[in-house]
DNA sequence: ATGCTAACTGAACAGTCGTTCAAATCAATC
DNA sequence: GATTGATTTGAACGACTGTTCAGTTAGCAT
């Protein structure tokens, strides 16, 4: 996972796989059927792990406490796997149909989810979205952006990270967040 | 570009370039030194491209109105680009180390723009960031994930794609933006 | 027609690729 | 200590890699 995050799929010998893991390059086809295989097998569990661990801390509640989960969840949970992440992202070019079409599959029913809240608080009036498969889109898009410049040893701490891309989350969508004092109005002079 | 953007460059051989624009794989060498150059050559070259026009459509004004040149001019530009733009920030890490710094120092002149603007806004207080330099580089990811998804025969236009991120940027940074109507207040209970 | 230059071909080079497999090695059981 | 079964090695396979280059072709000025 290391070496085809940093390097590339295509990028990466089966030799080079091999000495890192301290094997010649034969032993690993008792592993894997093959160099296609293996990469599916690794975008396969992650999914498969984002899918479980997000199952386990959804909760029910408002569209605006669905989304702050999310957004918290899906920032902490990538921090903490950031190749995993970029694999996901960057090699889906290099999956064969079949199994691209696997891949995709997990990743909608995970961005479903997003999308979901978003249609729901837009339904409620709570959101403010033109259009939430968009905004959907445009969201992860922004919170996958931080494992390219995310470093452990950073000035930030994970918390941080995630109240701060919570907090321009919470605004792109709209949210009228009146709960906590701050407030966002949608409709035009209702101020002014 | 459009074979490195579709397939990557490590998995892009000189022979199907050579194919791709009709002739046999020695002929590249009349205009490249090697497969690197190619790469570094195009990148190099778009960066510059966007650099130029950017100048070129750069204005003055409130924070406000540069947020929205921005970034109405960095989607409208790369959506006729897309290869651009995925080869640009998806194989810099097939570049060797000097090439990359290179691009790498093009990318942020570029990317200061945004930073500046967000700066400013803060400073003046009519946009609501805890942080610029995360936001600058969250709004990059936000626009760059268009690529992933436009594509020219679907059912949104240029211009709707502009507006509908431009609201979405606009609402993240927290403008404060009475001129056009819609409003949206920073300070806790300035409303409730 | 001739000469000149630039462009291209097609074969070849030395490596590397993913993958296979007989032989060697290892670990555990009897 | 012998036997078994699982693992690993190391060499080999054919295909493909980026790159070079002598030889051919094409276009143009004389």
């Amino acid at each position: 996972m290391r070496l085809f995050a940093h390097l590339g799929y295509a990028a990466v010998s089966m030799r080079q796989i091999a000495a890192e893991v301290g094997v010649q390059a034969g032993a690993l086809y008792n592993y894997t059927a093959d160099k296609q295989s293996l990469l599916m097998s690794l975008m396969e569990l992650h999914m498969q792990d984002v899918l479980d661990a997000r199952q386990a801390a959804r909760s029910e509640g408002t569209p605006l406490a669905r989304l702050e989960s999310f957004v918290k969840f899906h920032i902490g949970f990538h921090l903490a796997r950031p190749d995993a992440l970029l694999v996901s992202y960057m090699e889906l070019r290099n999956l064969e149909p079949e199994n691209f079409a696997k891949i995709e599959a997990l990743r909608r029913d995970y961005e479903n989810e997003l999308e979901r809240i978003l249609s729901d608080g837009t339904a409620q009036g709570i959101f403010s979205l033109d259009d939430p498969k968009i905004a959907t889109l445009a969201i992860i898009s922004m919170l996958n952006g931080v494992v390219h410049w995310f470093r452990p040893d950073g000035r930030l701490e994970q918390v941080d990270i995630e109240e701060i891309y919570w907090g321009m989350v919470r605004r792109a969508v709209g949210a009228t967040d009146w709960s906590d004092g701050s407030v966002c109005c949608l409709d035009k002079g209702a101020i002014a």
